[in-house]
DNA sequence: CTTGAAGCTATAGTGGCTATAGGTTGTAGG
DNA sequence: CCTACAACCTATAGCCACTATAGCTTCAAG
């Protein structure tokens, strides 16, 4: 009796797909930019993943989930990979991160309020000339750069 | 005396972008995407706008930076301009919209907790193996849907 | 040995621009 | 009138992080 799906030591794409979460297609990217290690293939050249793989994918799976771009997660997969390295350049990432998150929020809450004010005045059923929503969008008294 | 630029009323791309606050390039490409009408033509097949463009791309700008995707300020501007339809779809992508921004607002705030509490823990200056934020993406302990 | 799921590569599409190359036109100053 | 140069033109490729498609080959169960 071969050892069941979920002990196996060497699986295809499919499984480390079911196992991390990341879709079969998302895999095979990233290992074409570079994120992934390419891996061991079988006689018919399909890639057999080791241990090492899954938990790499994992590592990025949490870091995307995060929002990090590809770019960032492959700096701290470096960092990652040289354990003695000093982490300011991690730390740097994750605290530059946390700040763009931050802006998106208050820009998204600004928005956020612009929208359920228009929203709230037009609840439809009157001729667009009439609604709210479209004369928001079409007034003037909001540019604040130009006087056209 | 020709009149000033600002007071014309037949404009070049250049002049439109100034007033309008987009780009030149952004609005060749709203022409392309049939956004903005084609415009008429100098006889060295520069485009000339006209009042009707400014307003037109004025809405456009608003709904843009109110973060309304183009399919949707399509369908706003066909509404806009047959004034005596009723306004519902224009409520419904406004509210719709509402939704998708506060779904936005959610996951970045607690992607933000989440980024906080890693950038915390680890302010920089140790090494990799012990930094707080490559820790928090190796580690297995938030993973919900898999036991790897 | 057959069948069907799963795998493979290569390529194009998504959204909303932005950038580049390589040419043409408009206009102000001399 | 001429020249210089900014502004304009088209067509195409690139950005990000995938996602989808087409047309194959391989694997594994029955």
């Amino acid at each position: 009796m071969r050892p069941t799906k979920a002990l196996e030591r060497v699986v295809p794409i499919g499984t480390l797909a079911e196992r991390t979460g990341v879709k079969v297609e998302t895999i095979r990217y990233y290992e074409q930019v570079g994120l992934l290690p390419e891996p061991e293939r079988s006689e018919g050249n399909q890639r057999r993943y080791g241990r090492a793989h899954v938990e790499r994918l994992a590592f990025i799976k949490h870091a995307r989930d995060l929002g990090f771009a590809v770019e960032s997660i492959r700096t701290l997969l470096r960092l990652s990979d040289t354990p003695g390295m000093p982490c300011d350049e991690a730390h740097a990432i994750a605290a530059g991160h946390l700040g763009e998150v931050r802006d998106k929020i208050a820009r998204l809450r600004s928005l956020e309020a612009e929208l359920a004010r228009i929203a709230t005045v037009c609840s439809g059923g009157v001729a667009a000339r009439d609604c709210a929503v479209i004369e928001a969008l079409a007034d003037h008294s909001h540019c604040e750069h130009h006087d056209h």
